[in-house]
DNA sequence: CGTGTAAGGAATTCTGACACG
DNA sequence: CGTGTAAGGAATTCTGACACG
């Protein structure tokens, strides 16, 4: 849904520049699964734009003492609310179209 | 105009793998000033996805045989038609608020 | 748990130059 | 003119580990 908004291509210095996060963080944040850079063939991390507004985000849910593991759940909940929505939708577009049959 | 399409946060490596041009054509390219990357403060080239899609535009009329020298006359040819088609609203503005006056 | 830091190695980038055509 | 390449150095990135709290 999108184009160079989600296209990984940010190296983690230039991320660093960008949100003042250490590489430490943003390294351990991929570790626990918060964050998901691509790698260049050589195993260099390649960041989108989106990751880095989602770095920022979970660097304010640290500083105001949210766990890893908490805004790990955090979104696993947006994602299930967000099928759920989808799934409403879906049963919506179903009556709709059996209605016009 | 414009957001993450304009911000230049691609290392030259990237920039490489994108376009499949080579390091040293990029660079000569801004030698000839066809194209303007910021640095970081080691000196590292940053590209932005303008960049990127001017450098295969670029690569396009160079493989037509276009001399650099003539791609640069042609993005000064662009810009004054740019600027004259901006005078010239400008223009229609003036003549549009002083008739209202 | 979350983050800093020193360690060592591998890959990246930079510049100036020589080559060829 | 446009581009490849080897050269040497500096900066980047990576991983695994130790430290502290």
């Amino acid at each position: 849904m999108s184009s160079y908004k989600d296209k990984k291509v940010i190296t983690i210095g230039i991320v660093h520049e960008l949100t003042g996060i250490s590489e430490r963080k943003i390294r351990y944040y991929e570790q626990r699964e918060l964050i998901f850079p691509d790698r260049t063939k050589n195993g260099t991390r390649k960041y989108s734009f989106s990751d880095v507004e989602r770095l920022t985000e979970i660097a304010d849910m640290r500083e105001e003492g949210v766990q890893t593991y908490e805004i790990k759940k955090d979104m696993k909940n947006k994602k299930k609310y967000k099928d759920v929505r989808e799934d409403m939708l879906r049963g919506q577009l179903n009556a709709h179209f059996r209605m016009r049959k």
